[in-house]
RNA sequence: GCGCCCGUAGCUCAGCCGGAUAGAGCAACGGACUUCUAAUCCGUAGGUCGCAGGUUCGAAUCCUGCCGGGCGUACCA
């Protein structure tokens, strides 16, 4: 929000430069604007003259100084500039000019800290997209919570965002499930001593659903195996996709929509079958050894694949062509999936079915989010080979908190391999960063109430009056607090929401280290006023930034 | 073998579309509660940014090659 201002600053000094023959460069250089590493530094920095260098054949110093020279800012914006060794250009704000600036704040707390970079465009975000074949494991989680808080975060810049949740309720896995309940079944319920399948799920689940009421009441009646095998896959999957449902709602996650692969079979004819044509009359499909092979060699894959086996069934990909493709008829600007690193493999061959298809393969992006690992007492938690009881999203949300959970699940970029520490997580210290946040947003929430007790003069909560907050701490503090909008935008432009975490931990250290240091209350009504004003918009700051997270934002602890 | 991700302080990680003296948390050590919540703060110590080259005025960041770890490499999903 600040950055944008300066941005046109040096972009019209730049051309005022050249049309006075200072400059001779005939492209116009892309301003960015940076934050230096030193406080000595400014506020900002743009390190234009250096990139210019070449093309003007000049010294950095000397065409800074150019530029410099040209430069025409907003009334009361900027208190100095001034050029560096190499050629920085360091821009100092004029502190008034934030105070003021702090009204934009306040006047819309709960519209801050969007921004209109996504305005007008849509995006189909698809996540999670776990099997109906067992429980949501720590993993499921993981991309959960990327994937709810991308969309959070997409939506705050102006995106319009569609949420989607592809059930895989076609194909073998579902089988598998059948066999795996029918034999359990018989197992568990009729008595009936027969092996277990050794590629059935394993899990301690599937003896949980087939015992339960609903389980026995859906297949009871059934005396024909095969009728009873279909209907064992049928509960089982809608029970299993029922207690999904049941995670995610606790978990905060929530979709637009929940989009059945089998509905591909069914619904508005046979879908798979029609792109497979579609394909076919493309000429990107052939066949060999029985099977239809997707050419995807051709379009930047690694291999070509196989769509439709020699037994004549569509393999998964062609589901997921088919898919895709009515997610690009569907018009949107943008399809984000969000897939576990195991299948990095698998992107280019749906984009090249998509370019295949006629469709823009660029349009479709996947974030593929590493593995988590659960730690606890200092030690890798291992797996129960039994039940996997350990790794299940729900044990771990049911031991550490929703709060703790998500915002773990953020602290770290999507290509890092996470660590959970799961004492860390539960502890209610701080150690702990989600109570550091949260503890920041109480203790602002105290002084308002601290206030009204003691009968301090907070009246309507306007911009400080100038010359009042003059510590360079609130320099700092105000400045952080007025560039929010670029957090939330640039975890938007880069799908990296954990931007947004760590922005947060930064803004309550800095109201953590101004609170210790400086008595805000009982400091005369003007300082006390301008300083409660500054706690306010931290406080505003810091509890959109945790409904950013999908993390309640306490007003007490 | 090939492909993707990672390798930064003792540990866990930011920073990576090139910029100024490489940051944070934890752990270690030393301090701060008769005053707005100590679930807090302040200070000290801690680094060949995996290694070697290259590009550049400038490289943790870009390129190449190695080394190490994870994942993938199905007519599974």
């Amino acid at each position: 929000m600040l950055k944008e201002l300066m941005v046109p600053i040096f972009e019209n000094a730049f051309e005022s430069a050249r049309a006075a023959g200072d400059l001779s460069s005939e492209e116009k250089p892309t301003v960015v604007i940076e934050t230096p590493p030193n406080e000595a530094f400014g506020d900002f920095s743009c390190n234009i003259a250096m990139t210019l260098a070449r093309a003007e054949r000049k010294a950095p110093l000397m065409i800074a100084e150019q530029i410099v020279r040209h430069f025409e800012a907003p009334e009361g914006f900027l208190k100095d500039v001034r050029i560096e060794k190499p050629g920085f250009i360091n821009l100092y704000l004029d502190g008034d000019y934030l105070c003021a600036k702090l009204t934009e704040i306040l006047s819309a707390p709960d519209d801050f800290g969007k921004n209109e970079s996504g305005a007008g465009k849509s995006v189909h975000l698809e996540f999670v997209s776990a099997n109906p074949t067992g429980p949501l494991h720590v993993g499921h989680g993981r991309g959960a919570a990327l994937g709810d808080v991308l969309g959070r975060v997409l939506k705050a810049s102006g995106f319009r965002v569609h949420r989607e949740y592809y059930i895989n309720d076609a194909g073998n896995q579902i089988e598998t499930l059948a066999k795996s309940a029918y034999a359990r079944y018989l197992q568990d319920v009729k008595g009936e001593d027969v092996p277990f399948p050794e590629d059935a799920y394993q899990g301690e689940y599937i003896r949980e659903i087939v015992r339960s009421a609903r389980f026995r009441e859906a297949v009871g009646t059934l005396e024909d195996e095969k009728a009873l095998l279909s209907q064992a896959g049928v509960i089982a999957k809608d029970l299993i996709l029922e207690d999904i449902e049941k995670s995610l709602a606790g978990f905060r996650v929530r979709f637009d929509e929940w989009f059945s692969e089998s509905s591909l079979f069914t619904e508005n004819g046979n879908r798979v079958e029609e792109a497979v044509a579609e394909l076919e009359a493309n000429k990107k499909l052939y066949g060999k050894d029985g099977a239809k092979w997707l050419a995807s060699s051709a379009y930047g894959d690694e291999k070509d694949r196989v769509v439709v086996r020699d037994d004549g069934r569509p393999t998964y990909l062609a589901s997921d062509i088919a898919y895709h493709h009515l997610k690009y008829e569907r018009g949107f600007d943008r399809y984000i999936n969000i897939w576990g690193a195991d299948h990095h493999g698998y992107l280019p061959r749906v984009r090249a079915a998509m370019e295949m298809l006629g469709h823009d393969p660029e349009k479709l992006d996947v974030l593929f989010v590493q593995f988590v690992s659960l730690r606890r007492g200092g030690e890798a938690v291992q797996m129960s080979t039994r039940s996997g009881e350990f790794e299940e999203l729900s044990a771990v949300v049911d031991e550490v908190g929703v709060d703790a959970a998500r915002f773990f699940f953020l602290m770290r970029s999507a290509d890092t391999a996470l660590e959970f520490d799961l004492d860390l997580a539960k502890e209610q210290s701080s150690e702990n960063p989600v109570y550091y946040v949260q503890y920041a947003h109480a203790r602002a929430c105290s002084l308002f109430r601290q206030a009204e007790e003691g009968g301090e003069p907070i009246g309507a909560l306007d911009a400080p009056s100038p010359g009042v907050l003059v510590l360079a701490e609130e320099h700092q503090l105000m400045k952080n607090l007025l560039e929010w909008p670029d957090v939330v935008r640039t975890a938007a432009e880069r799908f990296e929401p954990h931007h947004v975490t760590f922005g947060l931990i930064a803004l309550a250290k800095q109201f953590h280290a101004y609170y210790n240091r400086n008595r805000i209350l009982g400091q005369g009504e003007e300082l006390t006023r301008a300083r409660l004003c500054l706690s306010k918009c931290v406080q505003v700051v810091l509890r959109s930034g945790l409904n950013l997270l999908g993390v309640s934002a306490p007003e007490k602890m």
